[in-house]
DNA sequence: CCACTTTCGCAACGCTGTTGCCAAAGTGCA
DNA sequence: TGCACTTTGGCAACAGCGTTGCGAAAGTGG
């Protein structure tokens, strides 16, 4: 750690505590006694990052006798990242400022088995889509964005891949797609910063961005069951970027099969239940696994979210909650709280747009 | 992070290379490339350590054209620490250098129910025990310790407690420790800081400390069955400091009834097939567990150890070798390697004053 | 013996956050 | 209205961090 990281660690540092502030805003002194720096380190880097146009001063508190703190904010125009979901049968962009406001979105039919040109191109057109006019004049073939406040390009998809390279593993049902570097394609074409990751992921840290403190679980409940783990304000993603794989963690000894070749993993249980209609099994089932998941992991809060969890919200929290009850009152402690996750529909792709602004805030090992 | 910070985590990052060196030693040159700082910066930091007496040169490497490499080791006499593992019925302790090396130990028979006054006192008594002549001229009722290069205690025991606060929750069996402020009442009569933690995390620490790098889960399976995760070179212990709960990872939905009163916890499963001598069956359904692990979490390697296994310990890693095979053919990738723990019956001890080590070295948040 | 390579320390430097001090901008009482 | 007081925040000087430039030390090889 050298004095240049010791410079952009601060920096990112009081960038997120502007970020978490929102709209309104936050003192210098606030900032100073968040930090542990002292008034006068902060007053100097906030003056760095208004000369940068990353803060703006916004008005000021009242005053408590004597002169009156200075409010700062994030400016969040000031840069913007694009979130992709690339998901089977669509794909859908947002654009977003700094703050992970949505301000620019596009949904688009696709056929993730049309081939990777298809694919990629489709991409490319979407992305152009969403950026603002006069950003695509690149030709067909060269790169695609000029826009020089584009800080890069976030991609969720489902399935396991490897997220420090950009490479995928597989896609449930697309063998095509094995092994294929979706991230080096994707820079070339786009001419910006690419980073790819799980949709599970992207939603957790979607949801970590948005104002969820702490260490947390989310929980996917659609056509498959995953996870994502953010671990102190990180996502967790494992020695070889593969972890969250809780839709395939076994709660019933030789059970029934699953489609991933062993037998009794939730997600065969939770899936077969809705599937015959008694959401109280799944969720029970559902609130076993992630019973087992606090335990391991002492989170604060488990969300839920996926399509399948969407058709009956009150169902699977009561149900998981319960589990969770239970197990606080043999443990003698306090029930972890389960929640929905907030962001529905849309929430993959903003994650994914923070994949991006994450290492702006000093998060993710950026 | 301000400049007296920066400074002791460059020192505590040189001072870990230092110590993963061991015997051997490291040059300067090496130093500089690992942390990505330059040979200069190495070469004061290093400077001052060789003041304080923490490290000293030792010898130099083959020439490669030029000036020979001068080598530097950890000094391990520079500092020690007290590692105490409380049990059930005896208290070990163990006194290690900077390197983790022992070089004391004592073992006495304890009566955990005995009530707290007595056990404190047999504490204090193993601990000075260990320390070297003439440490120990306080009073009886005043703190035990004066040797001022002891860093500190660090304290291992069974059951779940709270870490930060250094206050147990509950230790079964024995009700009368519930909510006992333990740190504080040992590090006021012993006058040294005091660290206290669960058996399992101290025993993964020590594993840390003693060569296992990356991130790896150490799977305890003794009178009962608990786990400690490394991630990353630290030990993750949640935010209630609760994680590690492997044991009451139900896996039998509706199974035999647990001690926990739950139903099909991996303990009850494990310890019933190792009473009916079914150590096959035991070592598949540990398997069973440490695959949900594997998979939620993605780490590098499993370690097994505790009473239990060490009856049987090929047939252990085998067993649970085999689950973790099927599952890396399922996945199509290389399967997570199991090992056993090293250490065998001193590592929780040994793990213990790594509690206090830890932070010498930045690990642990010190 | 001398040219060459490589290591490593001294000195000067740029930059970090910190400290001391003072102007700015309020409140509140006489 | 005026003045003392409180609190904020900028300017300037500073100590200390890692970096750079350069030269001495300590080897190898012809």
């Amino acid at each position: 750690m050298n004095l240049l990281s010791l410079r952009s660690h601060n920096a990112a540092l009081l960038l997120d505590l502007l970020r978490t502030a929102g709209g309104e805003g936050i003192s210098r002194l606030e900032l100073a006694e968040r930090t542990g720096l002292t008034p006068q380190a902060v007053s100097k880097i906030t003056a760095r990052l208004r000369e940068d146009g990353l803060a703006a001063e916004a008005g000021r508190r009242a005053s408590t006798g004597g002169k009156p703190r200075t409010v700062l904010r994030l400016v969040p125009e000031a840069g913007h990242a694009v979130g992709v979901h690339l998901d089977r049968d669509e794909v859908r962009v947002v654009r977003v400022d700094l703050r992970g406001t949505v301000v620019g979105q596009r949904r688009a039919a696709l056929d993730l088995g049309a081939g990777s040109e298809a694919v990629l191109a489709a991409v490319r057109d979407a992305v152009a889509g969403v950026l603002p006019a006069g950003s695509d004049e690149a030709s067909p073939e060269g790169p695609a964005v000029l826009d020089p406040s584009l800080l890069g390009v976030g991609v969720a998809l489902p399935g396991p891949l490897d997220h420090g390279r950009g490479v995928l593993h597989r896609v449930t049902g697309f063998p095509e797609w094995d092994g294929f570097p979706l991230r080096a394609a994707l820079a070339e074409r786009l001419g910006v910063p690419v980073v790819v990751d799980k949709d599970t992921n992207a939603a957790a840290l979607g949801l970590a961005a948005g104002g969820e403190r702490g260490s947390f679980a989310y929980l996917h409940l659609g056509t498959g069951l995953g996870a994502g783990l953010v671990i102190g304000g990180n996502v967790h993603r494992g020695a070889r970027t593969g972890a969250g794989e809780f839709g395939h963690q076994v709660i019933q000894l030789d059970g029934p099969p699953c489609t991933c070749g062993d037998r009794g993993c939730v997600e065969a249980l939770c899936l077969g239940a809705v599937a015959r209609g008694d959401l109280g099994e799944a969720a029970r089932v559902l609130g076993a696994g992630a019973a087992n998941l606090v335990g391991l992991l002492d989170i604060d809060v488990v969300l839920l979210g996926g399509r399948t969890v969407a058709t009956a919200p009150e169902a699977f929290v009561a149900g998981v909650g319960a589990v969770l009850q239970a197990r606080a009152r043999r443990t003698g402690q306090d029930a972890v709280p389960v929640r929905l996750a907030a962001g529905g529909d849309g929430a993959v792709a903003v994650g994914a747009a923070q994949l991006v602004l994450g290492p702006v805030f000093g998060r993710g090992g950026g």
